[in-house]
DNA sequence: GCATCTAATGAACGCGCGTTCAATTCAAGC
DNA sequence: GCTTGAATTGAACGCGCGTTCATTAGATGC
């Protein structure tokens, strides 16, 4: 059976399939893909590990479907952001980066710290998909800077830029901590407004 | 004997010690530190596995040696900043930072990485400098807090907002691509210069 | 040129790895 | 209650792991 295939009765299957990629990504995002096995994601699950390949073809495919799931819906939230102006749709965008981050802080990790660790072919696919992200935050520069709103030197380093500062978040942000993501999400957003237009 | 220990006569310790770190270093780098085996150093150093043994009493030595130097070494040249206003401290820091990662990938890529794979006692350490760094830049925030020459709503938020937009450089930046050093300096100082600064 | 001593070898240890597969379990459909 | 077929087991495969250690090689100091 396929990964993911959902059946009409009640198998096992519906409920086995979705634990094997919610033990992995725990897993793989607390101790690295390389560290972990396959019997201490079975372990974690409840099964043996001969079991998981019911739900996945190898373990290099169990790494690359999480990190494609996960590039795929942040892409598809991305695309629903609102029409507005530059400043406006920037504003979004920090805040929608900082929102999903934090809600999906081991997605988030894993896609960060295991590119290395796909084979090629996967490696090419996911690294297409972040370049997709890195591009539509760099459109939305790119229309600032022509219309004037913005001063950026090069747009794709101010996009490198702020896309690097937002994912920082994550390194130290703890929630109930100091800080409310609300009030970390309006820092940020003053802090990118700030470093995109002219003084 | 002791790894990193010198001798005066030319014995093989002197060349093939750092010969060991130096191809830790980059297979660490490169494919990761759960990932990579003693054996596989070996080879690249040109010895056996057990041979490493004389230079390092295990694997985790050997990463955490890696990252501590590290660590000191980058404390060490931020220990030297000159004096100045808060405006210039921080760009030296900018340049600094932005200097030291680019000619040192492969510690910078490492000590980012393998936190996780440190042993407690070992975590601890490393996370102790990095702490260290991270105040040495939030001291000169506060500073230009205090004096009035900088707007920030939360300084520990904007060190951290810096130093995370500042590494970013080393995923993206490669030598005789499109920008020089020195303009991706000048314009990571603009962003951060205004993003620090009322508008 | 012999004694000394360290660097290095290479075999060995027990272990856990990813993956396969015949056998078994067990719920579903009739 | 029998048949069907998927889910799961559990043993097995070959392999490479980190580390140890008796042995050897080879330069140093006298």
């Amino acid at each position: 059976m396929l990964p993911g295939m959902a059946r009409k009765t009640g198998s096992h299957a519906e409920i086995t399939g979705p634990k094997v990629r919610e033990a992995a990504l725990r897993l793989f995002a607390q101790y690295g893909y390389a560290a972990v096995s396959m019997r201490q994601i079975a372990r974690e699950v409840g099964v043996q590990a001969g079991a998981l390949y019911t739900y996945t073809t190898d373990k290099q495919a169990l790494l690359f479907d999480l990190m494609r799931d996960h590039m795929t819906e942040v892409l598809g939230g991305m695309s629903v952001m609102p029409e507005g102006s530059p400043g406006e749709r920037l504003e979004w965008i920090v805040r929608y980066h900082i929102g999903y981050n934090l809600s999906h802080k081991d997605g988030v990790f894993i896609n960060y710290m295991e590119l290395r660790n796909l084979e090629p072919e996967n490696h090419k696919v996911i690294s297409g998909l972040r370049r997709r992200y890195e591009d539509a935050v760099e459109a939305v520069l790119v229309d600032g800077q022509e219309k004037g709103v913005f001063q950026i030197p090069d747009t794709r380093l101010a996009s490198m830029a702020v896309i690097a500062m937002l994912n920082g978040v994550n390194t130290w942000y703890r929630e109930g901590g100091r800080l409310s993501q609300e009030r970390v999400e309006r820092i940020y957003w003053n802090m990118v407004r700030r470093a995109v237009k002219g003084a």
